[in-house]
DNA sequence: ACCTCATGCTACATCGGTTGAGCAGGAGGG
DNA sequence: CCCTCCTGCTCAACCGATGTAGCATGAGGT
């Protein structure tokens, strides 16, 4: 019998490290270090050694230590994102192009689903400082300044997106022209179905929120402009679960006895409610109200009669997150970015003659 | 004037650590580690001292600095995950999931979308690794075992959801049950409206790939069973993008003359393009095909006629990937989990009388 | 008075890279 | 022949937290 090893476990090889390296090629960790982080030249090794070294690392798939390297150049290259959810295509395409975007900067990003939860987002955004984030991006936080205010405690910038607070710079849509000119269009099409100054009623999103008020002020400019007063009772700001677009929607049709001819809906999870509803009530077809949706779904687009969806313009705003990002440390401020009516996703079906 | 400081930049506060809290306190850095990070009382330290430095580490907005701690510890608490895309539910939900789970396990969870791009999910594994994650689970990856042999070669252990490999253990869908019992329904509800013995198409996803062939295979199995041939020229295998599910419907529809009564299709990416087709060419209401579909979208199945959908049941994938996780290192072998027909995503309206 | 033991804490090495300082050796200039 | 400079490398400190070993102090026993 052998004797027992003063360490039994399974020897999981540890992995590689300089130190290693720097044995089986015969140099100092300096050099390794130098040669494989690419700061060797102006720490003149020879072209040979690094030759040697780089070689030796690929051949022992040695893997650099980001932790350690982040602990000691007291920077990590993370950049961090809180995002509301996954449910939709809006904030999934901000999520797609903002890792290709940090990516492309040399920084990797850590995102994190905060599920609308204001207290998750606190806690995600304290463990990302944690974990020395050098950028902290709250995307439709519920309380962005406290976010922002838990950063600058450590020391690491802030910037808010979808949702703008008044402690870090904010990159935004332009909530009030997209609803504005949305209300205009629906409003115009529904205009020979509805009675002389009948309002259209706006369902979805909340009212304490900056986007859904904002939206709220686009819809009655639209209205104000074409002489119409809305009634209180035609704000129908439920929140974000489609149950209780459905229920204010068969509310509103009970007390006026029909459904209105046209409909703003506040985002595609209201929309679900809403289509459900007027599906299961017969309201297609000839029937179909006309819908304006203040967010995107290709589904949505291509299933539904005489709808029109405004489409935030995700690559912009990022292009203009990016660019605060670069420019260091910006003031507080909002950029909003244009909305535009979401094009067809598909070209048309040419039929044949 | 006063005398130029040496460091003259705006001495933007160094973040908070335990040295600066021990000279705070008046105790050493050991002692504040220790009751900062809960081993405090095995260590001997009297409750007095641990209070005095919880209160002086929340007043000072101490964040312990987990790339040291991780250093240090030699493991990260850190569980990576790679996802191909943001563009549906189903990743969606398994990354809102898996978010949850991870961290009900004191584990922070890093997800990183590789856009269906193989070099891209290489790429990000080993930043991945870098990062020193203690676990990866690469999600619909296109090569899971390429992956896994990074990570072993590293140390770090790792799980396949959605798709399976070969090296390690993988969690994926039925979906040979799921196809064959999808394919069962929409052969049953459009038997009536076939000529006898004809087949239905099938539309969407890579042949190449492990879950498309096995529902190919379930589908070819419905179709055994019902006594039906399937012609090669039904199996429609034409990728993930829409635009190719529209050219191939249109190209089958030429060839027969006429839509099938029935269509399987493999995804709501190419259920977009399948609709956008029908739609446009007049194929709704009494018109509209019987589509069965392989995954789950609400807007889908609230706006269209006759379609039946496949929800893969995420829960319980995460259940078990999690029960693997927990189990330490369990040997490769692939959990298959039953899916099931989607549940309307609302109850029905109730109509007044 | 001396030994033992528990209590409450501190000192120090360590994890794996990074970085400023510095050393050896040869070339080149005066 | 000496001094300087350049090239090509190494040394040692350090980033912040953690775990092991160990040092005072006082209580209790004999």
């Amino acid at each position: 019998m052998t004797a027992p090893r003063p360490n039994p476990a399974p020897t999981r090889a540890r992995r590689t490290t300089i130190y290693d390296l720097a044995v089986l090629v015969g140099a100092s960790p300096t050099a390794v270090s130098a040669v494989l982080n690419g700061t060797w030249k102006k720490r003149r090794i020879s072209a040979s050694l690094a030759e040697r070294i780089t070689r030796t690392a690929e051949e022992q798939g040695y893997a650099l230590n980001l932790q350690a390297s982040g602990l000691r150049r007291e920077k990590s290259r993370l950049i961090g994102m809180i995002v509301p959810k996954y449910d939709n295509r809006y904030f999934g395409s901000i999520v797609e192009r903002f890792e290709a975007m940090a990516r492309s900067r040399d920084l990797f990003p850590i995102i994190t689903c905060t599920m609308r939860d204001p207290a998750l987002e606190i806690q995600a955004a304290r463990e990302m400082i944690s974990h020395q984030v050098d950028c902290l991006i709250a995307t439709g936080a519920t309380d962005p300044d406290r976010i922002t205010a838990i950063c600058e405690g450590a020391g690491v910038r802030s910037l808010n997106l979808d949702l703008p607070g008044s402690l870090a710079p904010s990159v935004i849509s332009d909530n009030f022209g997209g609803a504005l000119a949305l209300t205009r269009r629906i409003l115009a099409a529904s205009a020979s179905q509805r009675h002389r100054g009948e309002p259209i009623p706006f369902i979805g999103g909340r009212a304490s929120d900056h986007n859904t008020s904002e939206r709220i002020r686009g819809f009655r400019a639209a209205h104000d402009e074409a002489g119409i007063a809305v009634d209180e009772a035609m704000i129908l700001a439920t929140g974000y679960a489609p149950e209780r677009a459905i229920t204010a929607l068969a509310d509103l049709a009970a007390r006026r006895g029909a459904l209105p001819r046209a409909i703003f809906v506040n985002s595609t999870i209201a929309l679900e409610g809403v289509l459900h509803w007027t599906r299961s009530t017969g309201h297609f077809g000839a029937m179909a109200p006309h819908v304006g949706c203040f967010d995107w779904d290709p589904l949505a687009a291509i299933l539904t009669e005489n709808i029109v969806m405004v489409q935030q313009d995700v690559p912009a705003m990022l292009e203009a997150l990016f660019g605060l990002i670069d420019a260091g440390t910006p003031p507080p401020g909002v950029s909003e970015i244009p909305t535009h009516f979401a094009a067809p996703p598909f070209p048309p079906v040419a039929e044949g003659p």
